[in-house]
DNA sequence: CTAATCACCTGAAGGC
DNA sequence: TGCCTTCAGGTGATTA
């Protein structure tokens, strides 16, 4: 499913796809998916710039802002034409150019919001994974002033956004720990080293082009290649590349994994 | 405060 | 073939 990495992608790919292009219409084809929080629609709006907060992608408009959250199954594809297929379409933006930006949801729970302040969809949502001022300080002052599961903790995107089950998975293997361990009973070293992974293995993921397990897609409708080196996630019943033991899952929630 | 459960939705996969 | 159940899991609301 759409995490950091994957919506960095989709919106690195869009940057020189949409940016100074006018929006000549938007239709939308499940009432659920475009919520539209200002007086308009932003018809012959300017889009000025991309941008991405964890999950979110935004598209900065000349008075206002388009903020996208794919949710489970959401798709962002861009085309030169208009010839694209309408199953599972949910919302299409339609550009003076001639191309078109659809958005596919199979699930439908995916949103497009249409809003004049960013807080107003986005104050719940904590510091960027990626961003340069998520340190390893403010990474270890949050999780030490918690008393809660690991996993719990990082999926909690009002601390951390952008993380999801597959790279903490990763994340939490890579550095040894279990994702039932308590935030405040970490050691602070093992907290560094998983602050350094998390940095890693998200970055190693955007080079890869994104994770697909069933439904991401690039925005020219590619896979990414990322789930070739997963070493934990979606490998259930596998053996444990460190012991070789076999890959146990709790809950749906979270991995078990046994080391040595 | 955290944890657990449900709601939102559909399609794929597995059992019988 | 077909019906039924389970599962995938991001987020927000609700309940304990």
């Amino acid at each position: 499913m759409p995490e950091l990495p994957e919506v960095e992608v989709i919106r690195t790919e869009l940057n020189s796809k949409i940016i100074n292009q006018k929006i000549k219409n938007i239709s939308n084809f499940w009432h659920k998916t475009f919520v539209n929080y200002c007086q308009e629609l932003p018809i012959n709006d300017n889009i000025i710039n991309t941008d991405r907060i964890g999950k979110y992608i935004i598209f900065q408009l000349e008075n206002n802002y388009l903020v996208i959250h794919l949710r489970m199954t959401g798709q962002l594809i861009f085309t030169e034409n208009s010839n694209f297929s309408t199953k599972h379409l949910r919302s299409s933006i339609e550009l003076f150019s001639g191309s078109y930006l659809n958005f596919y949801d199979s699930r439908k729970f995916g949103r497009i919001y249409h809003v004049s302040e960013l807080k107003s969809i986005l104050s719940n949502v904590g510091i960027d994974a990626l961003s340069e001022d998520f340190t390893n300080k403010h990474f270890k002052n949050m999780l030490f002033k918690q008393k809660r599961g690991i996993k719990s903790f990082l999926l909690d995107q009002k601390y951390i956004a952008g993380l999801g089950n597959i790279y903490i998975d990763e994340c939490l293997f890579l550095s040894g720990i279990h994702p039932k361990k308590l935030t405040n009973e970490i050691k602070n070293k093992d907290a560094e080293k998983l602050y350094l992974n998390i940095k890693k293995i998200l970055n190693l993921a955007i080079e890869n082009m994104g994770t697909t397990i069933s439904d991401y897609r690039t925005t020219g409708g590619g896979f990414g290649t990322n789930q070739n080196f997963l070493k934990v996630y979606n490998r259930e019943n596998e053996e444990c590349f460190r012991c070789n033991s076999i890959i146990q899952k709790i809950n749906n929630e979270a991995f078990v994994y046994i080391f040595i």
